[in-house]
DNA sequence: CACTGTGAACTTGTTCACAGCA
DNA sequence: TGCTGTGAACAAGTTCACAGTG
């Protein structure tokens, strides 16, 4: 199954919501697709990775195929907890950020090595001491981080939190991370993302 | 050409400039590209679809690389003014990251509509109003912005930043944004990230 | 000799086009 | 009729393998 597919899925479920809140109760792969600039074939392929959702004549049913991709994503029915590694400007601001509890995902617990921030409240936590990780993780059971220290930190704390079990981390330092296989990583790195807007801009304006 | 090469152009540079700090002069595709675990062939098309750069039997130097690639990105003996739109929580971190200075990218003004955060000190700007948006751009050739602001604005306020000529959004509003073809979108949705390893962890302890 | 640059082979991912169903 | 599900055709992207070069 192509990789590119999950992340498709992420999107559909983030449209499907939205037309659901408008009230419609059924969607064409059509419509669905056109709303993220594919083709309605390649949404139709990509559910047929996981099964039968439409309905021939109908379409798809909006809340049943949102169930459905819930249940492959692995956020049905389910809160995962996350751990928030640095807590530094944009640790913080990442814990502020809305939009990930109504996804199935809590921000947990929130580490910091820094004297002067552990302790501190923040949100409705309190930041505790990295040293602290192992027993927490096993206690609460928490498969997934966000590690948002600096770059110099990142590969060490990272081995850490492998160390302990973690299987999925949301890396925002700005550097390759060396994990093992059976641990997943998914990257923002924001300089990257302006790199590509420089790129297209240069390029749209060779075109004029 | 691929598109997903730019993206790969982003990480080499990354990973070039590591190489530099450390005292490397030149460096192989081999090496490049087990750095982000590419082949060696995927290194040299890479770089192949944008002129010569490497030396047979000896690699790339390194410090010629760095330069031709921004020269490529559109970074090159340039500063990216940006602007900076929605001052709330993650607006405020994402001016506070340090990162795109040295990438050649320079937030020059920051804007939100809220009364209470207009006029207030942010790092070593104030927050505008966003009806200068128009004035400043012409007056500061803004081509790019950062989109911070609450899902529900973020179609209406990039339907302003488009008016006023940016190119080029990097967005971290939840929404699909409806932009004219000349005008590039990068997207970073935290939530479709932590989906992304929630499928990777499930799918990991099913193997299990 | 160690390496790049590149056409040709291959693999992966997307679209087409139509059978089958409500 | 309006739509899904899917094999078959096509396109895009990656790797191979080797000729060419300092």
């Amino acid at each position: 199954m192509p990789k590119a597919v999950v992340s498709r899925l992420s999107l559909y479920l983030r449209e499907l919501q939205r037309v659901i809140g408008s009230g419609k109760s059924t969607i064409s792969s059509t419509q669905l697709g056109k709303m993220l600039g594919v083709t309605d074939a390649q949404v139709r392929k990509d559910f047929a990775n996981f099964g039968q959702f439409g309905y021939p004549g109908i379409g798809y049913r909006c809340e049943e195929l949102t169930e459905n991709i819930r249940e492959i994503l692995g956020t049905k029915d389910r809160l995962w907890p996350v751990a928030l590694v640095g807590c530094g400007n944009l640790g913080q601001a990442l814990l502020g950020y809305a939009g990930f509890d109504d996804q199935g995902f809590k921000v947990e617990v929130a580490y910091d090595v820094s004297e002067t921030i552990i302790g501190q409240p923040l949100g409705d936590l309190q930041v505790r001491d990295l040293r602290h990780l192992e027993v927490d993780v096993r206690e609460k059971g928490i498969k997934l981080a966000i590690l948002a220290v600096p770059a110099a930190a990142a590969q060490r704390v990272t081995d850490q939190l492998v160390e302990v079990g973690i299987s999925g981390i949301l890396n925002f330092a700005p550097v390759t991370l060396v994990v093992p296989d059976s641990v997943s990583i998914a990257e923002v790195d924001l300089a990257i993302q302006l790199e590509q807007l420089s790129f297209a801009v240069v390029k749209q304006l060779e075109k004029e």
